[in-house]
DNA sequence: CCGCCGCCTTGACACAGATCAAACTGGTTG
DNA sequence: CAACCAGTTTGATCTGTGTCAAGGCGGCGG
C-alpha cells in the first residue's frame, strides 16, 4: 500500500509510537484533557489492544488492574446472576472510558459486539499519573456524573416503564446518540443501526428476546419504525416514539 | 444547659462559625479529603439547612444551583413520570454528598424521610475552590465511583430479579450498611430499621406497594425475618437470606 | 379515652409479559 | 445450490405481579 511507504515509522510493528496523535476517539474521551505536549507521556502508560466480537476484556470479580478507553467498536457491559441471569448495564462505544469501579475487583464484564480497538492503561501507573494532572480527575469526574445520570434515567425505565416505553426509549437513546458513536452527522438519526442481537437488547431492557421482536413488531404496524433488516430500525415518527418513551405516549 | 455556658460562641445565633469542626458527618463525607487548616473556607461556603419530614429540597429539572452534603436524616431520590409513576433511585443519609449531576438542571427529585440536616453549597463557588483542592475532587471521583457500582447493582436487580429476591436484597443491604448511615456497630445488624414507607420501598424495588407487603409476609411465614413493627424488621437468617438476595436462594 | 386518618395487610381477580414451542430468514459452508 | 445454523419472528398458553377492593392496626388530636 502507498500509505505504507508514505508513513513507515507508524506502521512499523516494532515501534510503539505515538498512538494518541492518531487515536480516532481522542477528542471525545477523557484524554481530552490532557495537552498535546503531554501526550506522549500518557502514550507511554498505554497498550494498544484488539478485541474480536464476543471475546471478553472484563471479567466481573477478577482484579482490578486496568482502566480502557474504547478507541473503536463496540462492547456491551453486564452483570450476572448465578443461574445465568444477564442484566446488560450499558454499551460502551468510541470514547468510553471503563473501569471506574473504586474496589479491588470489577463490578461488571465487557464483552466485545463488534471488532475493538482499546487503549489500556495500568491503574496504579494511570492514579499515579491523575496527581499531576488534575484537568483529566475533573474530566472522569465530568464522566462518572454523566453515567450516574444515565444509571439513574436506567432505573427509571427498568423499575417503572412498560415494555413498549422501553422499546421506544432505547431506540430514541440510540437516534440521539453523539455522532462519534457511530460515524453520523449530529442531531437525531432517523436510522438506527443496531449493533447488538435481541438478546442483547432484551438483557439491557430487562426483558425476553420475545417480547422485544413482538414489540418492535408493533411499532413497525403502527408505522412508527420500519425494519430494513434485523440490525436496522428506521424511525418514521421521532415525535410519537419520544412521546411513548417519555411515558405520555398512551396506550 | 451549662453546655451553653462552657461554649458559649458556639450557641450563640449570630455567630455561624465553623460549623464544619462540630459536624457529625465530617468524617464519613467529602469534607473528610480537607484539612483541618481549610475547614474554615469550606465553611465560608457553607449554608446548614434544615429539613422537615415530607419536604423537599431538590426538584428534577430545577436549575442545579446548589450542591449538598446530608450531615443527618436520610432523604429520597426519585424520578416521575408524567402520570406520576416514580422510581426511587437511592436513598441519602448521613455523609451523602448530592448535586453531582452535570447539566445545568437536576436530574432527580429529593424530599426529606426524616427531620434533615443539610449542608449546602454553592455550585459555582464549590467548582472553583475544587481547583484549590485537588483531593476534594479525587474524593468527589471515588464517590461518583462507588455510586456507579450501586446504580448497576440496582439495575440488575430491577431488570432480573424477583419481588422475593429484591426484597431480600434490600433488607441485607440495609444490614450491612455502613454504621455512621444509623448510629449502630459496623457489621450486619440484625435490626433494620425502616425510615420509608412501603410505598417507598415498591418505588424503590420497582414493585407495587401490595407486592412488597405480600412478600416481606411471607418472608416472615418462613421464619426468615420478624416484623415487629411495619417500620423494624429483624434478621433471622442472615446467611438464608443473603443467598436469595444474590439469586441462588431456591423457589 | 375515643374516633379519625394514614398506612399496612389480606383477598379475589386480571393482565402484561414470561415461557414453551415451532416455523422463518439470511448468511455461510461444503 | 443445498443443507445448516444462529438469530429472529410468531403463536399458544401460563404465571408473577399488578389492580381493585375491603378490612385491620396504630398513633395522634380533641
Amino acid at each position: 500500500m502507498s500509505m505504507a511507504r508514505a508513513r513507515p515509522l507508524v506502521l512499523d510493528p516494532n515501534r510503539r509510537d505515538d498512538p494518541c496523535a492518531h487515536c480516532g476517539a481522542r477528542a471525545y474521551s477523557v484524554c481530552s484533557a490532557i495537552d498535546s505536549k503531554d501526550l506522549d507521556r500518557l502514550a507511554a502508560l498505554s497498550t494498544q489492544i484488539v478485541v474480536d466480537p464476543g471475546r471478553s476484556f472484563i471479567e466481573e470479580g477478577d482484579a482490578a488492574e486496568h482502566f480502557f478507553n474504547v478507541t473503536s467498536g463496540t462492547a456491551k457491559l453486564f452483570k450476572l446472576l448465578p443461574d445465568g441471569r444477564r442484566q446488560i448495564t450499558g454499551f460502551a462505544s468510541t470514547g468510553h472510558f471503563l473501569g471506574l469501579a473504586v474496589s479491588t475487583a470489577y463490578s461488571f464484564s465487557a464483552e466485545a459486539l463488534e471488532p475493538m480497538r482499546i487503549c489500556r492503561f495500568s491503574r496504579p501507573k494511570l492514579k499515579l499519573m491523575l496527581d499531576d494532572f488534575p484537568a483529566m480527575e475533573k474530566r472522569l469526574l465530568e464522566v462518572a456524573s454523566n453515567e450516574l445520570v444515565a444509571a439513574q434515567e436506567q432505573m427509571l425505565l427498568l423499575g417503572r416503564k412498560t415494555a413498549r416505553e422501553r422499546l421506544a426509549s432505547f431506540l430514541i437513546a440510540r437516534a440521539d446518540m453523539p455522532s462519534h458513536c457511530l460515524g453520523h452527522q449530529p442531531g437525531h438519526a432517523e436510522t438506527v443501526l443496531l449493533p447488538m442481537t435481541r438478546n442483547d437488547i432484551a438483557d439491557y431492557l430487562g426483558l425476553t428476546i420475545e417480547t422485544v421482536s413482538r414489540t418492535l413488531t408493533k411499532l413497525r404496524s403502527e408505522g412508527l419504525i420500519e425494519i430494513p433488516s434485523a440490525s436496522t430500525v428506521v424511525i418514521k415518527r421521532h415525535a410519537a416514539l419520544e412521546a411513548i418513551a417519555s411515558g405520555s405516549g398512551g396506550h
